[in-house]
Order: structure tokens, then C-alpha cells, then sequence
RNA sequence: GCCCCCAUCGUCCAGUGGCCUAGGACGCCGCCCUUUCAAGGCGGUAACACGGGUUCGAAUCCCGUUGGGGGUGCCA
């Protein structure tokens, strides 16, 4: 008989949300939700020095946005410390913990004197000292053999016990350290899979040699996941990488999107169709299929991910979703914009943005009350070719101003026409135009957002674009 | 230093002894479509780190080398 399938993900509230985390807890929660399993949150916040507690209902928000859900109670570190001291108080009846006395700088400085092997030499293992300021309380790790293991993902792992240090399992200050909280809590919730980033793996023999002392008859099952590196080939860290979750919302990425990627970050579907819906995502997972080697967090293909996530959206569902985007800072004077342009606009928007963030820039100039024209553009397109800028430029105001209906397929008609009757390109002709019209080369398409700027403001850029032509 | 993990296209995944003259995706390049840019279509570029074994046969198994990474806290 095994044991249900039961899974955490334990954060620690020192920071926003981490890329590499919301991966650890989209991995538990595939593993939790796949197995019919539950997926149990836990708060690693022990240190009170480095933790902030403001931050805990930010990742809970961070999860609910990438649609992680979990079960049962939130279990916080901080409101157990009496059960780790009981669990402590048992490991040091049983002599598998001691107290100690040394002070950091003297393991230090001992450990340099023996000759550089850091760590500590166990001064005061047999020295049966009792509780007392200033000291700490110390596990009896065994002198021989080895701590094995088997992990899903890299298979049987073992530690040699002589490479482990005593290591401190209560602070001076009284408060429990992460190996025991994390033993206990684990043991505890009943977890069956302990499904964690790869930077742990070497924490794993300290956490099993606790919970043997704890006199559990069992080891759980773990699974170390694959790093996720940047482009130096190394774990991402908050300094120098671009790893809040939060900042990625903040740039338009969809969640869908970003579970998605995240999910073949170390995994990948049989049938190796990447992009699918979650449900078939979680029915597909399997966690012994999870890769050995680290992943690099690659945004050009999140891009990719998001790109196609956003043109799969209803245009209504696009436009709700660009809200933000479009009224927190907006190029433009927040009173010029219309959402009624802008819904004409959208489905154009929306096939051309990879994220979000993007929108605006598609059409900033609809909204400005006058494009702001980009050097390299008008460089390219007006000042190179004058002559025929300056005739394309005299034709459309004069086609506009009569053209009726006001419309994109008339105002195309209008452009176009006159270019194949006069042998210039089409390329060439709604160039100019363009410039005049958005103040770049690029953007949406052209005859549309003429369309919609109405006759009377495209006239009044046009004129103005040949004024401007005309005196530099 | 010591311990541990890892090693297929630039990147992410396939591949679990013969189906591999190594497949898909992102990127990149080219062509088509086209009012620009996208999107879409078509095509292309590009990898089994190296050296030994084992085997009739190895990207796949074993050993070693090299390389990369993680850990080595009174952080988690």
C-alpha cells in the first residue's frame, strides 16, 4: 500500500515570487493534480530577519494568477516553533543533537587552521553542555557511511556522512533552522513527494538523517528539479536576472502563457505539441519524465508562447485584457483616448503584439494629437526619396478630400490606384503616407487607421507632414 | 579545496541498443503572400563534448577525461 499522493510547495517570503519557484510550484501542482493527489502551501518563514510577511498574500495572488490553486490550510513556520522545540527537545533526550558553544568565528578560525576544510569539527559534541546564552543546538551527524536516497527524477543519490558537518538546528537565538522545520513540517503534512529545486539536493541527507532521528519509519519520495539558468548557464538569481513573476504580469504576459512555458522548462509532452491547454497539460505530466539538466529561461520563446496565447483570444477578451496597458500611463492624454477607436483597431493590435505591454505603441498616434514622428522613419522614407514623398503626399490630400464613402477600402483604392496607374511601386506609395499618418514605417495596417483618424485629422497630418517636408 | 548533480541543434524538448543519413518547437536565414509590420504557407541552417570499453550493432549501457552547474551559513 503507498501512501496518498500528498505535495507541497514551501516558499520563503523574502522576495517577490521567483521564475524558478513558480516553476517548483507549478511542477508539485501538475504532480498533485495529475495523481488526483492534494497540493499543500507552506510558509518557510523562520528567520525572522529576512522574512516579510507582506509579501506572503503576494504570492498567494502570484499563484492564483498563473492558476495554481492548493488545498487545506496554509501551514506558516513561524506559528509552529513550539513543535520544532518539542521535536528538538527529542533529538537532544535521544543524543542525536547537542548544544554548543562555538562561535561562528571560532569554527572559522579552527577550520582554517586545520587547513581549510571549512566547517565545523565538532568541539563540543561529547562535551555535554546544557542550554545557555549564546548557544546553539547542533544535529549528531554519523562519522560513517552514506545517506542513499532515490530520487524520481535522478534516480538513487548518495552522501557520504563524513563530508556532513554537525550542522546547527536551533539558533542561538532559540529559533529552529530550515532542515528541522522543513523535517518536521514534512513529515507532519504526511507529504509523499518532495518536489524541489535542485539547489537542495545536498540538503537532502541533513533533512533524512532528521527525520530517521525523528523515528520516522519513512523516507518520501523526492524529485530534484532542473535548475533554471540564465543565458551564463547559471541559477537565476534575484540580482542580476529578470525573475519576479510579478514583473512579468507587469509586462504582458498572459498566465496561460507563462504556465505554459514555464511547464516545458524540464519537461516536455509526448507528442511534443508544446503549446495546449492546462487540463491536457495536467493530464499529460508525468514527474519521472521531468529532464536531468538545468533549463535556460529563454524569453524570446515565452514571446513565442505569448504571442500565440494573445491572437488565440476573442478580440473582446483581448481588448479587456489590454485595459490596463492602455489607461495606467498611456503616451497620450488619457481624455483623447476612445474606446471605440481603439475597438476598431484591436483585432489589427492584437495579431501583431507579443505582449501586452505592447499595445499602446500600436496606437499611440490615434491618441496623440499629433504622431510623433521617429528620425530613422523620416529619414528613410521621406527625406530619401523627396520628390516622390512630396507628389504622393499632394495626392492624397487631394484624393481625401473629396473621397467618399470615408472608408478603408476607398481610401486604399485612392493610394493603390494611383500608384499602379503611375507605375510606383504600392510599397513605395503608402510609405509617405504612413509617416505622415502614424510617424513610423511600421504599425497597423495603414488604410484602417486612416479609416478611423477621420478625414479631417488625416488631412491635418498630411499637410503638415508636407510642411515639414518642404522647410528642412 | 571537498561533496553532489548534469552533458543531443544557439535555446527548450523527442530519442531509453537496431526504426537516427537524429525528430519537433523557439530563434535565425531565404522564398511566397502582402500597403508597412505582423500573421500564415513553403524551404533552409544547425547537435549526439572527448577518449576508451561492452555489443553483431550505441546518442542510447559501463569507465575515464573535459566542461558546466549546485552545495559547502546561527539563509532557505
Amino acid at each position: 500500500m503507498s501512501s496518498p499522493l500528498r505535495v507541497r510547495f514551501a516558499p520563503s517570503p523574502t522576495g517577490y515570487l521567483h521564475i524558478g519557484s513558480a516553476r517548483t510550484a507549478l511542477f508539485n501542482w501538475l504532480t498533485a493534480r495529475h495523481g488526483g493527489g492534494q497540493m499543500l502551501l507552506r510558509i518557510e518563514d523562520t528567520d525572522a530577519d529576512r522574512s516579510r510577511p507582506e509579501l506572503i498574500d503576494l504570492i498567494f495572488r502570484t499563484l492564483g494568477w498563473l492558476g495554481l490553486d492548493w488545498d487545506g490550510e496554509v501551514v506558516h513556520q513561524s506559528k509552529r516553533a513550539d513543535r520544532y522545540r518539542d521535536a528538538v527537545e527529542s533529538l537532544l533526550a535521544a543524543g542525536h543533537a547537542y548544544w554548543c558553544e562555538c562561535r561562528p568565528d571560532e569554527v572559522k578560525a579552527r577550520a582554517q587552521a586545520r587547513g581549510g576544510k571549512p566547517g565545523y569539527d565538532g568541539h563540543c559534541r561529547d562535551r555535554e553542555l546544557g542550554p545557555g546564552p549564546g548557544r546553539v543546538v547542533r544535529f549528531r551527524t554519523p562519522d560513517e557511511g552514506e545517506t542513499v536516497f532515490s530520487d524520481v527524477i535522478r534516480g538513487q543519490v548518495s552522501f557520504p556522512n563524513a563530508d556532513l558537518e554537525d550542522f546547527v538546528i536551533v539558533r542561538s537565538n532559540g529559533v529552529p533552522m530550515f532542515h528541522v522545520a522543513n523535517a518536521v513540517d514534512d513529515l507532519d503534512m504526511e507529504i509523499s513527494h518532495v518536489i524541489r529545486g535542485e539547489d537542495l539536493l545536498p540538503a537532502t541527507p541533513k533533512i533524512l538523517l532528521l527525520r530517521r532521528a525523528l523515528s520516522s519509519e519513512s523516507d518520501p519520495l523526492f524529485a530534484h528539479l532542473p535548475l533554471i539558468v540564465n543565458e551564463k548557464r547559471q541559477k537565476l538569481s534575484k540580482r542580476r536576472d529578470d525573475v519576479a513573476v510579478e514583473d512579468y504580469i507587469e509586462r504582458g504576459y498572459l498566465p496561460e502563457a507563462m504556465a505554459n512555458y514555464l511547464a516545458t522548462l524540464g519537461w516536455g509532452p509526448p507528442d511534443g505539441i508544446e503549446i495546449r491547454p492546462m487540463p491536457e497539460i495536467i493530464e499529460l505530466f508525468e514527474l519521472s519524465d521531468v529532464t536531468k539538466s538545468s533549463a535556460f529561461f529563454d524569453i524570446k520563446k515565452l514571446d513565442a508562447f505569448n504571442g500565440e496565447y494573445i491572437r488565440a483570444l476573442p478580440v473582446g477578451e483581448f481588448i479587456n485584457r489590454s485595459t490596463h496597458w492602455l489607461f495606467s500611463n498611456p503616451p497620450w492624454p488619457p481624455e483623447n483616448f476612445s474606446a471605440g477607436v481603439f475597438e476598431f483597431m484591436a483585432p489589427h493590435v492584437q495579431e501583431r503584439v507579443r505582449t501586452l505591454s505592447e499595445v499602446p505603441g500600436y496606437v499611440d498616434f490615434l491618441f496623440l494629437d499629433q504622431p510623433l514622428i521617429d528620425d530613422d522613419s523620416w529619414q528613410k522614407v521621406m527625406e530619401k526619396d523627396r520628390v516622390l514623398a512630396i507628389q504622393v503626399l499632394d495626392v492624397a490630400i487631394e484624393q481625401f478630400e473629396s473621397l467618399e464613402p470615408w472608408e478603408s477600402k476607398a481610401i486604399s483604392l485612392a493610394i493603390i490606384g494611383w500608384a499602379d496607374s503611375n507605375g510606383v511601386k504600392r510599397q513605395k506609395a503608402q510609405a509617405p503616407v504612413r509617416v505622415a499618418i502614424t510617424g513610423r514605417s511600421v504599425g497597423p495596417p495603414l488604410w484602417e487607421s486612416i479609416e478611423v483618424l477621420g478625414r479631417g485629422r488625416t488631412l491635418e497630418r498630411l499637410r503638415s507632414a508636407k510642411t515639414r517636408l518642404a522647410t528642412t
